[in-house]
DNA sequence: TGAACAGTTGAGCAACCGTTCAACTGTTGT
DNA sequence: ACAACAGTTGAACGGTTGCTCAACTGTTCA
């Protein structure tokens, strides 16, 4: 009846079964946790963080990004490539040059609400 | 003048150096961005944030987690001494059981400012 | 048409990270 | 004192990740 996962468990589980019970229920489910996960991963990176600090003030080419952050383009590009694919930032082309922006500004709210905790 | 940094920087420079100007005035320290990424770093893994949501209901030993998790002592111990040097998570010695619980309401703040967010 | 430049991409490498395993500490009960 | 158990820890491994490098696409301009 115990046997309810097939990954290894320890003996003590009858001591607190009740808090057990209680916390399983409250988790969510897995595709949810692994997606928060993945959501706090595209901010867990110092080159995403100061990207999305750049173009907050407005759109920035590629360019004027890598220089600002003082990095190659091919490193920045790498990063917005992330940024691109959870919708984090907007892209605009025009000519040669590639205009990036945040896409919304509930991004800016969660670091802004993360930057509140550190600064205590 | 424009050699401000060590790091390689791309020659289009020039072209919006407005820009950059503006977004290099924006730019928090090196210092504060890493502590952003690194305070991001700690919600970006799966386990951790099953054992955050494990100990949001009230405080739980670590053979309880492990219970809930279908994991290892061991590899819930290792997360959560990360937990305990963050501050994220207060603990209490209890005969040979060690409690667990959320240090604060902040962290299910920002946890479930991230989910409003992932659930659109 | 071709040079020059913005940007993207894939492979490769080095560093990082989460789990496992085994050994350990410390507490409880006999 | 000793067995049993909760919890911690360090080494080792396997997978992930961020940057570099080189090659590529696409646009502009002469």
């Amino acid at each position: 009846m115990n046997k309810d996962t097939t990954a290894p468990v320890c003996e003590c589980e009858e001591v607190h079964s009740d808090a057990v019970e209680r916390s399983r229920g409250l988790m969510p489910d897995d595709v949810t946790v692994c997606e928060l996960a993945d959501f706090f991963k595209i901010f867990a990176d110092p080159t995403r963080m100061r990207i999305l600090y750049a173009v907050e003030s407005g759109p920035m080419c590629v360019c004027d990004i890598a220089a600002t952050l003082g990095m190659t383009k091919s490193a920045v590009s790498h990063q917005l490539k992330v940024l691109r694919q959870s919708a984090l930032v907007r892209y605009r082309k025009s000519g040669k040059n590639v205009y990036y922006e945040l896409s919304d500004d509930h991004v800016k709210d969660i670091i802004d609400k993360a930057l509140e905790h550190i600064k205590e």
